[in-house]
DNA sequence: ACGGGTTGTGAGTAAAGCAT
DNA sequence: ATGCTTTACTCACAACCCGT
């Protein structure tokens, strides 16, 4: 009903009932639509722009298309992106989906050439830094809630080395506390889910009783417990602030971020 | 089976929005 | 004012597919 995602847009040349258009929805995550649905929108205004049909182009507006996000600077993958979106909202042209049209193959290869992607990360850190940072700290007791959660997610993401998705969707009950270390099962679809497997996580216990996730880790669950009842969040990470909802992977992302910022 | 092309995904960033 | 979420956007990259 709502279009939030994008994804109703689509099909709307196809008037579809609602369990069918729900089902084609669930074949891309919300975050996928999200980013199709932005590709969309530029679609549509380039359309009206130049008087196309935007449910049926030829292969040359298409290409037309794909040539000017190029030509506003757009790099090699964002232009890909585009042509995944479109390919998977129209129909085929000329016999060919517009991912594999040999045009639009070339086209791509072109710019992939003339704007060749680069790797995310240029350099690495010492994260030794942090850790001596994070053992200054005062004893888990005396840490405010705020600080705790920081330093906890820090110190998973060093011992797991995952994403802030991953993170995000540790569910306690998943949880398992065995005699050396803990051991976490994530069982909510991943970016890297496979089906029907899980992943698994091995946290061990550290020498150092500052810098150990395990101790962090109970002592953030006790901490938490008291209010776990009325947030009635099922995710081991919750907000500092009430009602202690389950935080979003943006916030795990500035408490990382602010742990490595030192400036406390 | 591998390697290239294609598709689908989360991360990162900034800015706006919203509770407390 | 602060802490967090949401939105809009660009990007890198993992998974998938398929021809050889």
């Amino acid at each position: 009903n709502n279009d939030t995602d994008g994804s109703q847009t689509f099909w709307q040349g196809h008037p579809l009932p609602e369990a069918v258009l729900e089902l084609l929805k669930a074949s891309c995550t919300t975050k996928t639509w999200q980013q199709y649905g932005f590709v969309l929108t530029q679609w549509g205004m380039y359309c009206s722009e130049k008087n196309i049909d935007v449910q049926s182009p030829t292969i040359s507006n298409v290409l037309s298309f794909l040539t000017n996000l190029y030509e506003q600077g757009k790099g090699y993958v964002s232009v890909n992106t585009a042509r995944s979106a479109l390919s998977t909202v129209l129909g085929p042209l000329e016999g060919h989906s517009i991912g594999t049209h040999p045009l639009v193959s070339r086209l791509l290869k072109g710019i992939s050439h003339k704007r060749p992607p680069r790797c995310r990360y240029q350099f690495t850190w010492d994260v030794n830094v942090l850790l001596n940072f994070l053992d200054k700290w005062p004893v888990n007791d005396l840490l405010d809630l705020r600080k705790l959660s920081i330093k906890l997610v820090a110190l998973l993401a060093l011992t797991t080395g995952q994403r802030v998705q991953t993170i995000s969707l540790i569910r306690l009950v998943n949880v398992k506390f065995v005699m050396n270390c803990v051991q976490i099962a994530i069982t909510d679809r991943i970016k890297t889910s496979k089906p029907g497997k899980s992943l698994m996580l091995d946290l061990p216990k550290f020498s150092n009783p500052q810098l150990c996730v395990v101790l962090c880790l109970e002592h953030y669950i006790e901490r938490t417990f008291s209010f776990r009842k009325e947030s009635n969040s099922e995710f081991l990470l919750v907000s500092t602030r009430a009602p202690h909802g389950v935080v979003s992977t943006q916030t795990i992302s500035n408490w990382l971020k602010e742990a490595m910022n030192s400036e406390y």
